[in-house]
DNA sequence: GGGCAATCAGACCGATCTGGTCTGATTGGA
DNA sequence: TCCAATCAGACCAGATCGGTCTGATTGCCC
């Protein structure tokens, strides 16, 4: 129940970027010193959110990266589910993934799917942009 | 993002111990027969959350295990903390630990408070009884 | 009272995954 | 044309998880 390195690197990462979205394009060198992130690191991830479609990158000298979309339209749970995959407690919960043994007879299976909605709406809830203040906003729901 | 099996398993094998509440005690190898969980996790299982203080065992012929509390009483927070140690998405959440080189100097620490009672709530409001029921009940918010 | 069977409890090991590092492909500029 | 800078993907060590095994303890039965 706790999410990798890579994924909090990741929003951290995200957020410096964020700051830097009305400026020029960024490299991941620039971000890892920044924010402290060892840089190959920084490397592995920034190309993890790019395939995920979450950066836009740009190859060569003076290449760099850029937020693909407004920092208000960006949510934990992208970035979440870009490093570690979709969010899904039990191996049940996503539709086709039969790799449970106990399907059929389990009992709380059906139960699953709400706490999962649950958990996925409150990382969904959090944007970005929110994370750029400085105080805390309440994003989440108590 | 997703938890352990050993952790979905309990879920499972707390859920089967809740029916039998009412009963004498139950041995862990009948409620590994009744999940269809291998028997010896489900008593390696059954261990971890008898030294949490979920359940109460007893040694010997005709022991066996029986809640400590009552089914309301125990939610799934409780039981994924028993199995996978404090709920705690960042490693700069849970005070008193500063494992992650990145504080003082990370944004985005502050936030991490908001989302991870956020999440831990969710957990919290879905208690055994409601997972004893055969219709959803939507124990967690929206 | 002694032996036995049943049960929980903890130690051990292999497998999978994560985290980190390295080298290569690509692009733009000098 | 060459070079430097940057992203992209492959590679390997370490840790954690999942599972199995054996041992300690207790109550029952003889
Ligand atoms: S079927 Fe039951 S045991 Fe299997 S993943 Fe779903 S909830 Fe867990
Ligand atoms: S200080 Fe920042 S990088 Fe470190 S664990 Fe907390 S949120 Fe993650």
């Amino acid at each position: 129940m706790k999410l990798s390195s890579l994924a909090d690197y990741a929003v951290v990462l995200m957020g410096a970027a964020a700051r830097h979205c009305g400026g020029v394009r960024v490299s991941a060198a620039m971000l890892a010193a920044e924010t402290g992130v060892p840089v190959p690191t920084a490397q592995k991830i920034v190309s993890l959110l790019t395939r995920a479609g979450l950066l836009r990158s740009s190859r060569g000298t003076g290449g760099g990266i850029q937020l693909a979309r407004p920092a208000a339209a960006i949510s934990l749970a992208d970035i979440v589910e870009a490093i570690e995959g979709p969010i899904a407690m039990a191996a049940c919960v996503d539709a086709g993934r039969h790799d449970c043994a106990l399907e059929g007879s389990c009992k709380v299976q059906p139960h699953w799917g709400a706490v999962n909605g649950a958990i996925k709406s409150a990382l969904g809830q959090v944007s970005l942009a929110s994370l750029s203040h400085d105080h805390i906003t309440t994003g989440a729901p108590a």
